[in-house]
DNA sequence: CCGCATTTGTGCACACGTTCACAAGCTCCT
DNA sequence: AGGAGCTTGTGAACGTGTGCACAAATGCGG
């Protein structure tokens, strides 16, 4: 038994930063808020309601203001939010003010596709060190960035100043690799190999797995044959009821 | 312009009954099961308990079972779950019986990556055709796939018989590929582009979006940098005291 | 045949996330 | 100046998801 009564969640820490929590699924809804500001931006918009920037991000308007004064209140009542505030604010939040170090772990298909993503670039990535264990990839370029050998791992991202690894190897060497960045002291790590990393819970570790994404799409298009129809609305016509 | 919308509210389909309706939440965890127990059938492990189970998938003993018990009573208590036949009722539920047509538009560097992506195969996916508009790209072959031009959409549709499509375009073409696929009958989309699609509601679209990833593990780990430690349990050895 | 060890299935309580509805606040027009 | 018309920020209701704790069921050994 954890008697962690203390549960307030307030260190009460002065008004500079946020020193509280934000929740997860408002974290999770941030970068797609600030891709909206930037397609406005883009366009010449200097400012906008929450109905239209939600429509734009694709949420409930009452979600995204929700969502938004866990940041502060960044808005005008009667106005709107600038655009360009929000966005810096949003993206001064995020953290994706500064440049990340990013080092991509197998350089397969999909490992050589991110490495040559260019979006990455323009939301504050930068790949700067690509690693594989295949002796035949080591040494060639991609995007003028060379292959270092896996076993030079530890020295890599030493040089390299990498915060941020990406894991695409084959699923089985996927644990062994994600104990040695652990070791070398990576702290974020995002996993497209299909298996379940264990590690230290001060590391934050994300998974992408393009199949069960897949799969899930499946369950719901069979969901569709079968002729039930899944949950929407009100467009239930249910059975009749009976409930002891 | 295309006017296409179908916007048309359901046509109250005389569903039968709803027989099930699994959480949302527990379908995405589905998958994750699936290769749990795959993994250990390999393994020549014949009966599993939650426990070892929820291990190999990542998740809460207890959750485990709440799940499985949506899609029936397939345990035996005292025992555990057989694998090969638990494997195949989630495998039946999932539509991962079935062998799934996809189609993927858009072949740049992560299509060509999806194309390739031998995994997808093992999860009773098969990539039926690709599409793009790059009239240097079409015609070419991928994995003995040839590519198609995208104003052959309808056709390559109906010729490929295709159930789910996938999309890698840019995200200023999405929307526009998006329409054309609904138009066609497609009611499971996959949307790698950074970009909110917009589709009737009888119409699966999930995102994945891998700069967006990345931001989020970008803010969890500036928060570290600056000190302040997110939410973990019990474990906080946090900064020297504080408040009162 | 009976009790013991084990494990499932689930009722229940709690935490988290979402949406509604409305007061507070701003701008503009008369 | 004052009111009309918007739009934000948020308290409160609602729904969904999660995890605990325990009864019900099974196998085994004596």
């Amino acid at each position: 038994m954890s008697p962690v009564e203390g549960a307030t969640p307030v260190a009460a820490a002065g008004a500079t930063a946020v020193a509280k929590g934000i929740p997860e699924a408002t974290v999770a809804r941030l970068p797609g808020y600030l891709r909206a500001l930037n397609h406005l931006s883009d366009n010449g918009v200097a400012t906008v309601s929450s109905g239209d920037l939600a429509d734009e991000a694709g949420v409930n308007p009452a979600q995204l203001r929700k969502d938004l004064s866990h940041l502060g209140s960044y808005g005008t009542r009667g106005v709107g939010y600038s655009v360009a505030y929000l966005r810096f604010q949003i993206g001064r939040e995020i953290g994706s003010a500064v440049d990340w170090p990013v080092i991509i772990i197998g350089v397969g298909n999909l490992g050589t596709a991110l490495a040559q993503n260019a979006d990455f670039g323009s939301r504050g990535f930068r790949v700067v060190a690509l690693v594989d264990t295949n002796s035949a990839l080591v040494g060639t370029e991609i995007d003028g960035l060379t292959i270092e050998h896996q076993d030079d791992l530890r020295r890599t991202l030493r040089d390299s100043g990498a915060r941020i690894a990406v894991i695409t190897t084959p699923p089985d060497s996927a644990q062994a690799v994600c104990d040695e960045l652990v070791a070398c002291g990576i702290t974020s790590i995002l996993n497209f190999a299909a298996t379940v990393l264990s590690a230290p819970h001060e590391v934050t570790v994300r998974k992408v797995d393009l199949g069960q994404e897949l799969q899930i799409l499946a369950y719901h298009e069979q969901r569709k044959l079968d002729g039930l129809w899944p949950a929407d609305d009100d467009v239930v016509a249910v059975v009749a009821g009976e409930a002891p």
